[in-house]
DNA sequence: GTCTATAATTTGATAGAC
DNA sequence: GTCTATCAAATTATAGAC
């Protein structure tokens, strides 16, 4: 995890990197805080609410970092298949390169304490709304029009949340790469006029 | 959960139920044997590997019965993008009226043990191979020809699992919605030769 | 802000009688 | 197979000195 910022800040970086590998139950606060190399009492004194309260801060702070390495894909000007073709493909890579342990980074928060815990679950909801608005945008300025965005980028987005789900439980990148070709569907959105809409790419 | 079966039998469905609602982790084992109206001891006399060995069978027991609820919408010459529909339709129902609690049964137990527990890995794993399966035959059926079946299967298996992280974390059925439409488009499949198949419904 | 020590509870699991 | 009692460990969280 390193030592560098602040002790907040490693209890973040380090809540942020265990609590999407090992959930939120299967984490806890004293190996939290022994992997941020921050004091126990750093975690009560920034987070008053206690794990809770840094799980929603962490699920902020992964759901943004991995926004970003999926935006690397689509650059200004990216033809928007062959982005989603790369995007996936580097998923996968990065799902086999760690041993099938890290994939989405709060998929398994998510469904922990979207039932449970209240802020946590509208941490989740606000970075998943986030990866929506910013992959509908890439959309749009590649060519997409406006009202197939939205709901392209849902569907783009719950093929790679459940082929993570797959390719955890089998050890194998197959679900990716066959949900990375659908998900390139986006071309066939992109080739065709409004009007002529295919059911399947637009709600 | 009632008082059918043995002591056994009811731990065994408890396990399903409380797994699935709160994951393995957020599910106690005294809470557990409570829920299921067995004795403390039984549960490990009759798993000796204790909560692990339980959360295995659970899985397996939660597949096989959601597996039977998604097939209900497969009946033999049914039209695939229909019942396609009105499976995503039915999940979205599910969700909504158990108050966004209860998604798929073995997701969350996937994602938290896929890492550490080995022979719930392989059950999680088991069962989703089960799930592809099945809709495969009946999308071959259905008219799907043969190599595609079993991408369709793990493209449509991925969009609904994806959708039901959204709608938990959302508390809103939009996701499920636009994942059904995007699932249909097997019918697209289906109304192609083999050889001008659409990238995106083959791999 | 960080230290040490510990409270208070819950956890998964076991022993031995019946 | 089930009962009661309990263990040892881990859990989240807090108190009070510095």
């Amino acid at each position: 995890m390193g030592r560098t910022g602040s002790s907040r800040e490693r209890l973040v970086d380090a809540g942020a990197a265990m609590f999407g590998r090992q959930g939120f139950h299967g984490t806890g606060v004293k190996q939290l805080v022994t992997a941020a190399r921050a004091p126990f009492a750093s975690l009560y004194h920034f987070f008053p609410g206690g794990k809770e309260e840094l799980a929603a801060e962490a699920v902020r702070r992964a759901g943004a970092a991995y926004a970003a390495i999926v935006m690397v894909h689509f650059p200004p000007g990216v033809d928007v298949a062959a982005a989603t073709e790369a995007a996936f493909a580097g998923a996968a890579d990065y799902v086999r390169d760690s041993g099938y342990e890290d994939a989405c980074p709060i998929a398994t928060v998510a469904l922990e304490l979207s039932s449970t815990s209240e802020p946590v679950r509208f941490a989740c909801a606000d970075v998943f709304e986030g990866w929506i608005d910013g992959l509908s945008a890439v959309f749009v300025a590649g060519g997409i029009p406006d009202e197939h965005a939205r709901p392209l980028a849902l569907q783009w987005l719950s093929l790679l949340e459940g082929a993570f789900i797959f390719c955890r439980a089998s050890r194998r990148t197959e679900a990716l790469a066959t949900a990375g070709v659908a998900a390139a569907l986006v071309r066939t959105a992109q080739q065709r006029a409004p009007d002529q809409c295919s059911p399947g790419v637009c709600s």
